[in-house]
DNA sequence: AAGTGGGCCCAATTACATCA
DNA sequence: CTGATGTAATTGGGCCCACT
């Protein structure tokens, strides 16, 4: 393993990645809030987002090849994939790692990656409420900025 | 209804950095 | 030094939605 090469901090890495398991197309409003919190510029956010899903794919696709017995046409794009009818995505790729690290416990999602060894406290994951989970969450720890 | 512009995504590619 | 590998960023093409 790289310790990463001209790449993001592992923090921010750490933060995107715990993302991108429970949700690998962030809308604009979620790749804002990431970039914020990550310091990035969303195009950043964005850019690194579609690497992950690219490299993701890859490897799935370099993992079936491979497989003696795997027999799955390649799925032509569109041909499977409905898109932008849906609204929120349903996440078409199952995580790699990670089933679920979220303490559901918490009411604000916590992450623990041992990528980074850090505790993200990712608030706006919640897929249903992005929005406004997002922005009470994130006014509350802008004021407060402390777990009890 | 047709045409246009903006936004988003995917796949492929490029450019750079690091390690063996 | 070179080749292999990983990552960030760019390019090109396609699709969808809103607007005129």
């Amino acid at each position: 393993m790289r310790p990463s090469t001209r790449s993001l901090k592992p923090e921010q890495r750490a933060i995107l990645e715990a993302t991108f398991d429970l949700k690998t197309t962030p809308d604009s409003f979620l790749t804002r809030r990431l970039a914020e919190e990550c310091n990035l510029n969303p195009r950043q956010v964005q850019v690194w987002f579609q690497n992950r899903r690219q490299r993701l794919h890859k490897r799935k696709r370099t993992v079936r090849t491979s497989s003696p017995s795997a027999a799955e046409p390649p799925a032509k794009k569109a041909a499977a994939e409905p898109a932008r009818s849906e609204p929120e995505r349903s996440e078409p790729v199952e995580s790699e790692s990670v089933d679920s690290e979220a303490d559901p416990c918490s009411p604000a999602l916590t992450f623990y990656t041992d990528d980074f060894g850090a505790e993200l406290p990712l608030l706006w994951l919640d897929e249903l409420d992005v929005g406004t989970a997002c922005e009470a969450e994130l006014t509350r720890r802008g004021a407060g900025q402390s777990q009890p």
